[in-house]
DNA sequence: TTTTAGCACTCTTTTGTTTCAAGTGCTATT
DNA sequence: AATAGCACTTGAAACAAAAGAGTGCTAAAA
């Protein structure tokens, strides 16, 4: 459909714009191509018919359209080595032992920030997976406890519990053990309806006053479904890309960030590397989000780099992938048995 | 120094700019004081010569400076009844028995941003008051486990821990019950020390392999030291005031807010409700801070209240100091032995 | 059939000019 | 001490003109 000097054209266009963020224009590519601006101009156009570029007016040059960066993403870039420099600051990342998983999970997505000027999200592993492995209640006062909860995947999660004067203390213990004993091995997705449908009925057996003490619990665990691990690197590397330079633009994508629910948007992914381009995105028209989960024996979690539409996409690829890799690789050693 | 007109005239134009943002110019001051336009020219220009207003050129009207704001805030303005409705909100908050505190202080500072459209920051209790209650080291696989500190405040943190294959499931056992013996009740901030010069001199005499174990547990206590708890509400409500309307505005302010030394910033304060204006803040030329301590028996923690220097002050300072006094009485009710 | 040269046309950006409204500072007067 | 009057300054808005970049189209050349 598209000829050899067509896809090329839009690839020096994607790539032009990338490096320059203005519209590129028939003349610049001439000399490459080696053809008259005029032929250039004639192969723009059917791209344009095509919707692989666009125009932001009648007499600018062409910048990509979103379907002509997937276009460029699935059929015209190659994929880049990464720099020798680079190599190196993430492979001391992870040649270092005495960094536990998530610092280096955290370094290394710093260190793609840094150099890319990106803005990056580590989602924490989904607590779905993690069994429950300890309950855990420390009295405080009289009237105050903390119920600490610990997870196979070495997750932890705390909760202050608040006591009227009637609960006696022993009451706690014994309720602590109960639930140890029962829920220990649990899915953390499954501990809230085990609470209900097995706990509670016969709580009440072996502990006085059981209500308030169940409900303490009961919250205590649903804070732990809920609390993500949500960890940034470079929050506001977006605000240097030029194109976002009026107020609104800023406020905006701004605003975006701070949604309660950009988590769930960037969280459901797949296990590969993947590209999505604008409202692919489903998070705002202006951006890219290159993102992977990655899966150790003990842990999972989402990667995710977000940045402009025209994001160096071979190199952030390929970081990204790499570092996928050493992340599962590291986990599986410290973690195997 | 000041006569009571002029007095009066700077309360007059700090306030009407709070409210409108527009620069005050002297016709719209004549009904009000029953004088000519040119009489309050001569008063202004007193004012300006003594450092309380500004111009932003040479015809426009006044703007209080930051002198003014101070002048205002220290002797002009007068202290405000919290409206009724406002005051419903947070009553209802306060009075929910089941809400525990730190919710509660969450919650209230949820209103107060919603309902100034300024941005509100607690920071969690200084640690350094904090005594250890308990050290437990959950094993997870062979090579790792998870180290779980709980003070007796009930603050909780926790550390993943790498260990070599060589060292034995006993020893990581024998070294938490020597931390739990020998540290339980010390300060947070003297954790280290001790760790350092009384425990690491005997530790060899109990465990073997004992440094892989005494460093792990070494960099879990300076995470419990440096992990101070910030929660934010309405961190881009300062977004929508006038005064931040340029790209570099909006973009130096939001990059203030992501900056990592914000907290140490905000953090040393007073006991009573203090304003900061300004330069004063050290924080943002264009901001003005009102924050204060909040104590308990158990707790103690900084809210902060972030606004342009046009802050509605006699109002924030009202609400900033009525929640004070039911955090603390909450604090203090719950938390009594 | 493909490529090219040439030219008219469109649109943005920049610069300058004019006008308007707001508000001041100063001076002479009450 | 307060006021009226007036000249003066400035920013904002509206408008015009000119420059620059790049296109689309047509007719000719390869």
């Amino acid at each position: 459909m598209l000829g050899d000097r067509q896809k090329s054209i839009l690839k020096s266009i994607v790539e032009e714009y990338i490096k320059t963020a203005h519209a590129v224009g028939s003349k610049s590519l001439c000399k490459k191509f080696k053809v008259s601006s005029a032929t250039i101009r004639n192969d723009m156009s059917i791209l344009e018919d095509l919707g692989y570029l666009e125009k932001q007016h009648i007499s600018s040059g062409r910048i990509p359209s979103e379907a002509g960066y997937r276009y460029y993403v699935d059929y015209l870039m190659e994929p880049k080595k990464i720099s020798g420099e680079d190599m190196l600051k993430l492979q001391r990342i992870f040649s270092n032992n005495e960094l536990d998983l998530n610092s280096a999970i955290e370094k290394s997505l710093e260190i793609i920030s840094d150099i890319t000027n990106y803005t990056s999200v580590v989602l924490g592993s989904a607590s779905k997976e993690n069994l429950l492995q300890k309950v855990e209640v420390i009295p405080l006062t009289k009237t105050s406890a903390v119920a600490v909860l610990i997870t196979d995947k070495g997750h932890v999660e705390n909760k202050q519990i608040i006591l009227s004067e009637s609960v006696d203390p022993k009451e706690v213990q014994k309720t602590s053990e109960l639930l140890n004993k029962m829920l220990v091995g649990t899915r953390i997705d499954e501990v809230s309806s085990r609470l209900e449908f097995e706990i509670k009925p016969i709580i009440g057996n072996y502990v006085k006053n059981y209500e308030v003490l169940y409900n303490a619990f009961y919250e205590a665990l649903s804070t732990f479904q809920n609390g993500k691990d949500v960890h940034w690197e470079g929050k506001t590397n977006i605000l240097k890309q030029p194109e976002f330079n009026t107020v609104d633009d800023v406020k905006n994508i701004i605003s975006k960030f701070e949604s309660k629910d950009l988590v769930s948007k960037i969280e459901e992914t797949d296990d590969e590397v993947k590209v999505y381009i604008g409202r692919e995105t489903e998070l705002d028209d202006n951006v890219t989000v290159i993102k992977t989960k990655y899966k150790t024996g003990r842990d999972e979690g989402t990667l995710a780099i977000i940045g402009p539409k025209r994001m160096d996409y071979e190199r952030v690829l390929t970081m990204l992938g790499y570092i996928k890799d050493r992340i599962e690789k590291k986990g599986n050693n410290n973690g195997e048995d």
